[in-house]
DNA sequence: AGCCAGGCCAAGC
DNA sequence: GCTTGGCATGGC
């Protein structure tokens, strides 16, 4: 299988997922930020629990967020599991991005950010700033290792954003939907334990285990 | 009722 | 450089 397979097998078995944003059109840059903080390591249902304790408080705004309390935000998000840690991550995050126009906010001053890692660096570029940086994540590794597309399940980060980038086109609109549509058959049937009968890519599969 | 979720950091080798 | 432990709630 090639890479762009598996995208046009996705895209027509799930359609479009349109994933970002949910809530403001205007200030998407907050919404996903926040969001990709909050989903580190944690289902969707939670973080959107969160995500609208914050909004019905006002909360999901600059200025609330810079002024806020560390105790306050705690216990906003705490529906999203790892509440203290990603309380002060959301803190650092507004305090050094706060009044920095977004042509200056690029991936490394991301990562200089203690809580944005790689994965919410590139999340926040690509449906934050629409910046061309595809996201992996452990769903990626594990699809593209268990398919046969990588030959290791532990794979560097950039290593296998690389090989992605390099084998689809430079285009916001297929970045943000195949890792979206990955994400979608990670829960639907490539799982820890996968459920390889109904999954679209069964064909094309090499069903390595782990 | 245990397993797992759209990671990250710090510490240890 | 790679591996491990800690962080926590809620759904299935």
């Amino acid at each position: 299988m090639k890479i762009i397979q598996l995208y046009e097998v996705l895209l027509n078995s799930f359609g479009e997922q349109n994933w970002w944003p949910v809530y403001s059109g205007e200030d998407k840059f907050l919404e996903v930020s926040i969001g990709a903080i909050l989903t580190q390591n944690t289902n969707w249902n939670n973080v959107e629990k969160a995500l609208k304790n914050l909004i019905n408080a006002g909360f999901l705004n600059w200025d609330k967020l810079l002024k806020a309390d560390t105790e306050q935000i705690k216990q906003l998000i705490k529906p999203a599991g790892f509440y203290n840690q990603k309380a002060i991550y959301i803190k650092n995050f507004v305090s050094a991005v706060y009044g920095v126009s977004k042509e200056k906010i690029n991936r490394s001053f991301l990562l200089s950010i203690k809580g944005i890692g790689e994965e919410t660096a590139d999340s926040i570029l690509l449906y934050g700033l629409d910046r061309l940086y595809f996201v992996v994540d452990a769903y990626t590794k594990r699809i593209f290792y268990r398919t046969g597309l990588i030959n290791r399940p532990a794979i560097r980060y950039g290593s296998l954003q690389q090989y992605i980038q390099q084998n689809i086109p430079p285009d916001l609109k297929v970045y943000k939907e195949f890792h979206a549509l990955i994400v979608e058959l990670g829960k639907r049937a490539c799982r820890k334990k996968p459920l390889c009968a109904g999954c679209p890519v069964n064909h094309l599969c090499l069903k390595r285990p782990v």
